[in-house]
RNA sequence: GAGCCAGUAGCUCAGUCGGUAGAGCACCGCCCUUUUAAGGCGGGAGUCAUGAGUUCGAAUCUCAUCUGGCUCACCA
């Protein structure tokens, strides 16, 4: 590695000039946009700003050099000339590289070419670094490393930087809005005995003291609803969950989902709340709510139109659940559409194929899917007149499901029976149907209010309204294979 | 998990028919005191992803492996 030796040869060379490469901290006084925004003024008053970041470019003339300094606000052109700084100064300038911090005090002026520039009077190292950057104009292309080594992409791409500061926007204004409806924000366990509330398969881990497996949680859920049997009426969470399967564009090992349970209401109250609490963050985070995607726009303008699952399947596939009550009985109607069926899945997976491929495709624009057959909703309350029927939506845009509610299932009884229900399934080889919580069930036999609840993956949710080709695009570091 | 594509200097990329490994940026030396991807002249830098094979000779052809991307299938 030549440059490597190359700078290290310079850190040797500072140190002999009495330069601390290192030192523990520097005092700035403005960021390179406070400069930019009031420049004319600063011109006026001569006054000295003193800032602090990285170089990110150099423009060398001799015994004068342009160089650029980037901070988190952005970046600013500072000069530094022989005269002004000195010989000894400019010496050590000179063993300078791209990518070392520096902090820079001195007036504003305006060059010939009229750019707003810092005239170094006094230069500081504040870090030597010892490998180069990115290239500054292509910047850092190769998804592999943009992804391994992400503080390099975040250096390189300006737009990479920025789009995480919006999702931490888009976070923080979820939280706000949750706050500002009386909802308390709780933390619950990561490690669990039973996990529960989705259908997926955990990632197991070890207890060495007590010899015990555990699993990490695959959902929020049952742990939120044992708060809401405990007396708290509006709960929520947002915390990384854990799933063991395949990986692609739009699935990721962990995640953060954000689920609430608020009692006393039913999933219409719920739906009204999902649209004005999506519409807010969106809002917020861009300012519109018309929302590019790909090569459409999604208008996330209320009111979202609502779609009965039954009655949508009957208008795109030609298909009435209620026709067919048995897996067996709803196999042709799976083939006649091209899809095959797996012998050991039960009615609602068949149901969910059929969903994925004839219908969910097709709902671009924000939309509401209502009524979920009981077969696919293993937690949701019945209609009280339709008992196949839950009541359940999830919110719907660009062929993605963002979000997930319902009437909780309060009713102990009919709790085991589900329970006992997906433990057949499990035992047919359906690895991802739910494991039967005994100390779920007992919770509930102490009594649930009536109570609604809401859960949506924060990663898939951002990744769609930021335009991103891929979850892992929005995500700092997603898991990758050892290189 | 299946199919297709890619991997060459720190980065972005060329590399023809199999014949000594190339450019720009970055880095080093010299020149240059208002540049904007600064410029000029010169220079250093490589296990061509890894491992086998074919060949007088392989970045190039063959096979296997690794990593990534895209498409498809399944989970939010």
């Amino acid at each position: 590695m030549p440059e490597r030796a190359e700078r290290l040869h310079k850190l040797e060379e500072l140190r002999k000039l009495g330069i601390n490469p290192y030192p523990a901290k520097y005092q700035a006084t403005h960021t390179a946009v406070q400069i930019l925004k009031d420049a004319e003024q600063f011109i006026v008053s001569q006054e000295m700003v003193d800032i602090a970041g990285r170089i990110t470019a150099v423009r060398g003339h001799g015994k004068a050099s342009f160089f650029q300094l980037s901070d988190p606000s952005g970046k600013i052109q500072c000069y530094a000339k022989l005269d002004i700084v000195g010989p000894e100064a400019y010496q050590a300038f000179k063993l300078y590289d791209i990518g070392d911090f520096v902090g820079v005090q001195g007036p504003v002026f305006k060059t010939h070419t009229g750019e707003f520039t810092v005239q170094a009077q006094k230069l500081t190292l504040l870090s030597k670094s010892l490998l180069p950057l990115p290239e500054k104009y292509h910047g850092l292309q190769n998804v592999d490393t943009r992804f391994r080594k992400r503080y390099l992409d975040l250096i390189a791409n300006p737009e990479v930087k920025e789009l995480f500061v919006k999702r931490t926007k888009f976070v923080r204004s979820l939280r706000d809005f949750l706050d500002s409806k009386g909802f308390m924000e709780v933390e619950t366990p990561v490690m669990e005995l039973v996990p529960g509330g989705a259908d997926a398969q955990p990632f197991v881990t070890h207890h060495n003291t007590l010899d015990l497996d555990l699993f990490l949680r695959i959902s929020l859920e049952l742990h939120l609803k044992r708060l809401i049997v405990g007396g708290y009426e509006k709960v929520y969470e947002i915390g990384r969950v854990f799933r063991n399967e395949g990986m692609s564009t739009q699935h990721l090992q962990e995640f953060t989902l954000m689920e609430f349970y608020w009692a006393y209401v039913d999933y219409q109250t719920l739906m009204d709340f999902t649209e004005e609490m999506y519409c807010h963050i969106i809002k917020e985070t861009f300012g519109t709510m018309e929302i590019k995607y790909q090569d459409q726009i999604l208008n996330f303008n209320r009111p979202w139109p609502r779609y009965d699952y039954r009655q949508l399947l009957i208008d795109k596939a030609g298909i009435d659940l209620d026709k067919f009550p048995t897996a067996e009985s709803l196999k042709p109607e799976l083939e006649k559409h091209g899809i095959k069926p797996d012998p050991k899945l039960g009615r609602g997976r068949l149901i969910d194929q059929l969903y994925k491929k004839m219908i969910r495709p097709g709902l671009v624009q924000p939309c509401f899917l209502i009524d979920h057959p009981l077969d696919i909703s293993p937690l949701a309350k019945k209609h009280a007149d339709r008992p196949n029927y839950t009541q359940r939506f999830q919110p719907i845009f660009a062929g993605a499901e963002i979000g997930n509610a319902f009437s909780e299932l309060n009713d102990p009884l009919d709790q085991r029976s589900r329970f006992e229900e997906q433990a057949k399934l499990r035992e047919k080889g359906d690895a991802e149907a739910q494991m039967y919580d005994a100390d779920f069930l007992e919770a509930l036999e102490h009594g649930m209010p009536p109570c609604g609840g809401f859960g949506v993956g924060i990663d898939r949710f951002f990744a769609i309204v930021s335009n991103s080709e891929t979850v892992r695009e929005v995500v700092f570091f997603p898991t990758m294979k050892p290189e």
